[in-house]
RNA sequence: AGGGGAGUCGCCAAGCUGGUUAAGGCACCGGAUUUUGAUUCCGGCAUUCGAAGGUUCGAGUCCUUCCUCCCCUGCCA
């Protein structure tokens, strides 16, 4: 395994963020921060020692849903530039809406975060929230109100959404606007108090109604709303926005760095402009985080939208958040994708700020690259059609060596058995063969892996359906793997095998991509249309016995088939279930 | 009265203040090794940087004009 902290050889892993941070360490634009120990206003810094951390980085989900891909890129961003930079990733939620957040959320969240390797200190010491903050974004906002930079607004949505104006026009003044200090801070007082209905005022800052930028003509940023919340109980009848709340939420906690998707680029001139407000006005330590917007993880054959996903849960087309075939974290992970390869194929994403789709292949052939490594051979036959030896020797038992990995000698061979009845692959026999199929055909000679060469004599068959019922064959025994003879006869074709008499049946899950297409909706506008109906394939396979004690969570290659962990929730001991991972690469492409 | 971004090989992506033959990865195509048609290994793969003009001894990098795509009108994040 490559260490996550050295790039791979060859490749320069730079991107315009990385580069930014290098510039501002080299100009020391940060080094003169001061960290009180935990997040706060200017005070709680300002003769606390310089902040030990270079920079800081925050990973600010919003537990509302669960993780998914697309969160991993941020995720490995985030955590992997305060890595290398010697600086340190705040895991922090986002709760400012109370409707929407539970706990069951967070604690997936953390377990996903976890899970991808990275960690925010010991005893959760950069583990934060939102909602712990909400003390100091109230009295922000008090101070904002006081230096008339915010006034309480009483229009109704509707009245708002129709003076702030759209795309071509200018906003036009609320007639609440000229409210006096007195007047808003009362008022606001009242709303904190829950003595108003939901939706009957909101605060918003004092900007510039006429601003070309949406954002800036006056943005709410508190919202009146009655509602428990899951960390903060009944203590609060108003909430903060997330446009508010977010840069308080860095500033308080000294990030240097704040990165989050290209949509938020409009609103960067609002975070700014909040943040000068209230350093200006003593509430926080200068200098102060900037955000910096890159584009977020798009891939083909997948859709990655929340509200999607929550439709693929809800709908039953999937069997939940961690299914397999979901782009959740916990989904990959049930699947049988590493961390590792996860974090790999990050790197080789890159990040940068063009809209793009990545071909879901590149995070399949990184989940191969980690997994051809670490993943212990084992043998197992998917589609079984039975092989019979007929001149093996009556009642006789010949164990045969397999190596655990092919180019790793030193983790061992296994032994397993052969007999005259064995278990072969149903693709691997064809009563007439296409161009350029060397594996089994009447006539044929190949080698049965691990085992002996054997050549075909014949088979039989349901005249009626056409389905091949059994082969047959006899051996050469001069021929067995590991033996000086075994060289002797050179066969092109080598396929695998189970010895019937010994072997251990088991559940297989073949999964395959959720949508048949690469762009899921494009062809009807309904990306439902688009889902693989064979995408969750079911088979009772033939397995080598010592796969029988396999724990749940551990990896195997199936030599020929592709990658396979033990499925964490249907397995029962000694009695495994499987999930196909990803599949080997074929490159085999005449007819099948 | 609109604003903000992005366009470099099939997919990503380097290319810093203009200066040797436009990195690298994935894909693809050859060939070698192979008891996984796997892995590994070697080799190939952009006279060209959205387009057109211009500046310059020299431009992906500077200027001008144009084209395409994405985002913004929640009391969501």
């Amino acid at each position: 395994m490559n260490d996550p902290k050295t790039p791979p050889e060859g490749a320069h892993l730079t991107n315009f963020i990385r580069q930014h941070v290098e510039r501002d360490l080299a100009e020391g634009k940060y080094a003169q921060r001061r960290w009180g120990g935990a997040p706060g206003p200017a005070a709680t810094h300002v003769s606390a020692p310089l902040d030990p951390a270079r920079i800081r980085t925050r990973f600010p989900p919003e537990p509302n849903g669960y993780l998914h891909i697309g969160h991993a890129k941020s995720i490995c961003l985030n955590f992997g530039l305060a890595e290398d930079f010697a600086g340190v990733c705040h895991m922090r939620f986002d709760d400012t809406n109370p409707e929407k957040e539970e706990q069951e959320y967070v604690d997936a969240i953390l377990d996903s975060v976890r899970w991808l390797g990275y960690h925010w200190g010991a005893n959760d010491q950069n583990l934060y929230h939102a909602s712990d903050y909400f003390d100091w974004m109230h009295d922000f906002a008090v101070k904002l109100i006081e230096h008339g930079d915010a006034y309480v607004d009483s229009q109704t949505a509707e009245e708002l959404r129709a003076t702030r104006g759209n795309l071509n026009e200018h906003g036009i003044d609320s007639p609440y606007r000229a409210r006096s200090v007195a007047e808003n801070l009362a008022l606001f007082t009242e709303m904190r108090e829950g003595k108003h209905a939901d939706g009957t005022h909101v605060l918003r800052a004092k900007i510039d109604m006429k601003s070309p930028n949406i954002n800036m003509r006056d943005p709410a940023i508190y919202r009146i709303k009655n509602a428990e919340h899951h960390r903060t109980g009944d203590k609060w009848h108003i909430y903060p926005m997330y446009t508010y709340a977010h840069p308080i939420e860095d500033a308080l906690e000294n990030i240097t760095h704040s990165l989050c998707t290209l949509e938020f680029e409009d609103q960067r001139p609002f975070y700014d402009w909040l943040l000068d407000k209230i350093a200006s006005l003593g509430g926080l330590q200068r200098p102060l985080p900037q955000q910096i917007e890159f584009s977020r993880l798009n891939l083909t054959y997948t859709v990655m939208s929340k509200r999607f996903l929550i439709q693929l849960v809800k709908e039953g087309h999937v069997e939940g958040w961690d299914d397999p075939r979901m782009p959740t974290i916990v989904g990959v992970r049930k699947r049988g994708y590493t961390p590792e390869g996860l974090r790999l194929f990050m790197e080789r994403v890159g990040v940068s700020k063009s809209d793009s789709v990545i071909e879901y292949s590149l995070l399949e052939d990184a989940q191969r690259e980690v997994l051809n490594e670490i993943a212990p051979r084992r043998i197992a036959v998917l589609d079984p059609l039975k092989l019979v030896i007929d001149n093996w020797p009556q009642g006789h038992v010949e164990e045969c060596f397999a190596p655990n990995h092919p180019q790793k000698a030193d983790w061992g061979k296994r032994p397993i058995s052969m007999t005259g009845e064995v278990w072969i692959e149903r693709e691997d026999f064809m009563e007439v063969p296409s161009k350029g199929y060397f594996r089994l055909f009447p006539g044929n000679t190949v080698r049965l892996k691990y085992g002996f060469v054997v050549r075909c004599t014949g088979f039989s068959k349901d005249e009626k359906t056409g389905e091949i019922l059994e082969v047959h064959c006899d051996y050469l025994p001069e021929t067995k793997s590991g033996t000086p003879g075994a060289e002797g006869v050179k066969v092109k074709g080598t396929i695998h095998w189970v010895d019937a008499a010994n072997s251990c049946e088991s559940v297989i899950a073949l999964y395959d991509r959720l949508f048949k297409v690469p762009n899921p909706g494009k062809a009807t506008g309904n990306y439902l249309d688009d889902i693989n109906p064979t995408a969750k394939t079911l088979v009772r396979g033939y397995l080598e016995r010592s796969v029988t004690s396999a724990k749940p969570d551990e990896r195997f290659q199936f030599e020929r088939h592709g990658y396979f962990i033990v499925d964490r929730t249907h397995s029962k001991p000694n009695e495994p279930n499987f999930n196909r991972t990803v599949t080997l690469r074929d490159s085999w492409t005449a007819a099948k």
